[in-house]
DNA sequence: CTAGTGCACTGGTCGGACCAGTAGGCTACG
DNA sequence: CGTAGCCTACTGGTCCGACCAGTGCACTAG
């Protein structure tokens, strides 16, 4: 007792601390995106390290989304602005092997959008508010046009929304969990009459939200963005786990 | 024109066709947690690449954490459980690489947080909610042990309630940003008088948000931990950026 | 001046080699 | 007979050297 605590020391592989020094380089932003690694055959000469360590090094930075490669490149391996990808990587893998249900991915929506719009109707610009007017009417002219114009009219409106909200993480959020619920609902697409009506109605809905957020009404645009998520999704979700989502409806 | 339309097939590594076809077998559940993989050399013969292209797929897939390979095992890799480490990571490099504030973090877990209150005031379980009360009462005895059992006992609080909202979704993302918060928080320690009072306050806090929720008031409970995260966390957020948050209280 | 051609690089892949570590069977000792 | 210790046959980690198919650039021939 009282002596020194010696800690386990765990092996530190080679190309561990390669990534390390790299990582550490790109977050401290001595390497800026756009710039350039040294190449390869360079790296192992600077670390000290076989071609091997280097290159499994490369991949693992490379699967993190902070540099990319390409055969050929007389430059290095170029550095990487952030993307949301491998956000959107790993939060895809634990929705299928943690198996979240569809109703817990649209119940994170509501929270989220409405919270995002919560947030716009304080914080929102006039440019923002002309940007979600137009993605409505986007989606009016859309019915008629089909599913994939809708769609995208859709997405405009909500991506307006999260980035008026101000939040960056809500934002980025927003976005992957989104996509994934629509891949999800792809899956299983509403019968042809149903959708028109539902399309109907949700432009209904998206004209009530931008009125509220017009009128500088956070907490009505809020309730109302999740009923209406709520009655776009719902015929997806299992009879059982609707209730669920219900608890979030004021 | 009319011809038919040539995607251009983009290169595909060998490694990549490797790391595809493993992942393959483990999301659609082939290969279980805890099995393991033939060893690298006997991958090389089953793929018909060289070793360092299994080793080079080997350490995309460690970096997305779904195996993980030790020195000197007689068998070969093994495929581990989902873990939030890699969202946990992929996040944490946002919040450094993305620029996020402490403000936008703060904001988050508010949103978060609440909504899983507001969730776990409807749903939660008798023994969730004597874990809840156990963990407050933690807090309570925790004030004069220190700062590390009072920290302890506040997130056990928080992990019951993400636990009762049902929701694994929030569950994984309300303990993934609080440990940023936490890491962030805890470079800029308050002073040691403030901290007593601090964490009295919470508690009170505590308390309150732990009766609405045993009432079964859900938008109560859910204001009142928005409020109680904001006095917590206002006074590391520049004076500048707090009305992003305070537009979150009502 | 321009179009075309090499050339000198790049990353991707391969094969072989050695090392340190582990586990489990085997042996030799108690 | 039981067990402690060694031995071996593996493992993954690292290194080396080689070849290939790409790419960009400078140089050259028109």
């Amino acid at each position: 007792m009282g002596g020194p605590r010696f800690e386990p020391v765990r092996a530190v592989r080679a190309y561990e601390r390669v990534v390390e020094q790299v990582e550490e380089a790109i977050e401290s932003g001595a390497l800026s995106p756009g710039e350039r690694l040294p190449s390869e055959r360079e790296l192992m000469v600077q670390f000290s390290v076989s071609r091997s360590t280097v290159r499994e090094a490369l991949r693992v930075l490379q699967a993190r989304g902070l540099v990319r490669s390409r055969p050929g490149d007389p430059n290095g391996a170029e550095v990487l602005p952030f993307s949301p990808a491998t956000l959107h990587k790993s939060m895809t893998t634990l929705a299928r092997v943690a198996e979240l249900s569809l109703a817990e991915l649209v119940q994170f929506r509501m929270v989220l959008d409405s919270s995002a719009i919560l947030l716009a109707a304080r914080l929102r610009t006039d440019a923002e508010l002309a940007e979600m007017a137009a993605a409505v009417a986007a989606m009016r002219e859309a019915v008629e046009a089909g599913q994939d114009a809708f769609g995208e009219a859709d997405v405009a409106f909500h991506d307006v929304v999260a980035r008026a909200s101000g939040n960056k993480l809500i934002q980025i959020c927003t976005d992957v969990v989104r996509s994934i619920v629509l891949k999800l609902v792809a899956e299983k697409l509403a019968d042809a009459d149903d959708r028109v009506a539902l399309m109907r109605q949700s432009i209904r809905h998206h004209e009530e939200v931008l009125a509220a957020v017009r009128a500088g009404d956070g907490p009505l645009a809020a309730r109302l963005s999740r009923k209406a998520m709520y009655d776009y999704y719902a015929g997806y979700v299992p009879a059982d786990e609707r209730s669920a989502l219900r608890a979030l409806l004021d």
